[in-house]
RNA sequence: GUGGUUGUAGCUCAGUUGGUUAGAGCACUAGAUUGUGAUUCUAGGGGUCGCGGGUUCGAGUCCCGUCAGCCACCCCA
């Protein structure tokens, strides 16, 4: 016998999961297409060179990499975006700029694992390459604000910031040179206390007064005009900083044009992301009911994608939502209502001389748009319904002999266990649309 | 990769200073009950105590290793 079990970091997902990760994937995916994203998939596999051609030694230890059969280095992607820069040089030419994709796809890391943090997980990716109009950055922005909303998250609150308003300040502090240490630390700020991080920029040798500033920066809150204000005299002469915060500037702007409410999309100096490739406009979103969760969707923009690959300068902004740890905070929440079924009726099953009937009227139901499970079995009518309260269904649809003899049904709701009758004379029409009818009320109520 | 911590049935757990054949509740299967999820009753399946070694007359219990989960660091999603 040979034990069943998975790799460190590696996960099964049962229906009751993996419905709930299809539903948001659902809905990012909708989300993206509405503002004209576009699906491309790229393969699991890459040549090694590809993957490690950015060549830092933290890539490099995570890397999943072997000899194919044929001799090849390959590697298994570790995220999305370096397999969509080779893309993109290869491909742009066909596919002309602005190019906005999205990808929803399984990466895989071979570091330590924790909870929320596995070695083969879900990136949902979506970037514009190709132009760096500040618009596209809105749209980002947009589009993250719009997929936490659709997917009926009530507290939640998008946090940008530009990483030339970084830049700017680390210009007036002359500290440019130490500019990751800096921005490594300040990210920390959400988890760290502001002394924890005091004490690591000063063993980067930061001057406490610079320490100061920097702090009281990263600290700014407000609305988006009082934090823009007060970033304006931070950065002081500096050309880039001055950028950094008209462009937030506009961002912000549109963001409100846009329709967005209040408060859902705010300026924080001290979000800096830890990717070093980051050049402008720079995101986080938080549940705010769970702030130690961390990020959920994060993203930004980035000057040059695909230098490694092609001459040509393909400058991006682009996002991503963490799906597995967005599952993690909803399921904590208890915002995720958990069943082991899409379907929406389930048939039962009472005898064998109906067979046809029952293949009919399941048949007219999909016809119609609902998805019906028929048992498949004629077993007792408790167990039947057993199974069907388990896996969650909304409705049972109990059609015995009796009720073909009368013409009626029986459409059973098994949250509250009532029963209705529906007269339907064997006429389809009128069984599929009064079941229709009933789901609708149903639905509503949740 | 480093450090800490946990591991007994599908789930939650009990198991005496090491002592007979490892238990409970829930869940599951079948029946009482050939048309309605509960309750009750009866019967049943399911464990090499994570895995491997060691100490011992004897190990679920002690020791070592290993695998896996969790937490922190690192880094990031």
């Amino acid at each position: 016998m040979i034990e069943p079990r998975t790799l460190k970091g590696f996960r099964d997902h049962l229906p009751a999961q993996a419905l709930a990760r299809e539903n948001i994937l659902d809905i990012a995916r909708r989300v993206y297409r509405s503002y004209g994203f576009a699906p491309i998939d790229t393969p699991a596999l890459e040549y090694l060179e590809i993957l490690t051609g950015k060549g830092s030694d933290e890539t490099d230890k995570q890397l999943y990499r072997f000899k194919d059969h044929g001799g090849r280095d390959v590697g298994m992607r570790f995220d999305l975006t370096v397999p969509l820069a080779r893309f993109c040089a290869q491909h742009i030419a066909t596919l002309g700029t602005p190019f906005k994709r999205y990808q929803m796809a399984s990466v895989w890391r071979g570091e330590n694992t924790q909870r929320g943090r596995y070695r083969e997980f879900m990136q949902c990716d979506f970037d514009t390459i190709g132009t760096t109009s500040p618009v596209a950055d809105l749209e980002t922005v947009l589009v993250a604000h719009d997929v936490l909303k659709a997917i009926g998250i009530e507290k939640f609150t998008v946090r940008v910031n530009d990483r030339r308003v970084l830049s700017g300040m680390l210009q007036e502090l002359s500290l440019a040179d130490r500019s990751t240490h800096v921005l490594r630390s300040l990210d920390k700020l959400g988890k760290a206390t502001s002394e924890a991080v005091a004490a690591e920029l000063s063993s980067h040798r930061v001057p406490d007064e610079a320490i100061a500033k920097l702090l009281s920066m990263a600290q700014l809150r407000g609305t988006p005009s009082v934090v823009l204000a007060a970033l304006d005299t931070l950065v002081g002469s500096s050309e880039i900083g001055r950028v950094g915060v008209a462009s937030l500037r506009r961002v912000l702007d549109g963001v409100q044009k846009a329709g967005v409410a209040d408060g859902r999309v705010v300026v924080d100096p001290s979000i800096a992301r830890g990717l070093d490739y980051y050049t402008g406009i720079v995101l986080e979103s938080f549940l705010d009911e769970l702030p130690g969760l961390g990020s959920i969707c994060s993203g930004g923009r980035y000057d040059n994608l695909a230098g490694l690959y092609t001459k040509q300068s393909l400058p991006g902004v682009g996002a991503s939502v963490g799906i597995d740890r967005l599952l993690a905070g909803l399921e904590e929440l208890g915002r995720l209502h958990l069943t082991e079924t899409p379907a929406d009726v389930f048939l039962v099953f009472f005898s064998e001389e109906h067979l046809g009937d029952y293949l009919r009227v399941a048949a007219a139901l999909r016809v119609a748009g609902m998805a019906v499970e028929f048992f498949p079995e004629a077993k007792r009518v408790g167990q039947q319904l057993k199974v069907a309260a388990k896996k969650g269904f909304p409705v049972a649809l109990l059609i015995g002999s009796d009720e073909f003899a009368a013409g009626t049904a029986q459409l059973k709701s098994l949250a509250t266990q009532a029963s209705a009758t529906i007269n339907w004379h064997g006429d389809l029409h009128v069984l599929v649309d009064a079941i229709h009818s009933q789901l609708q009320a149903i639905r509503a109520k949740h």
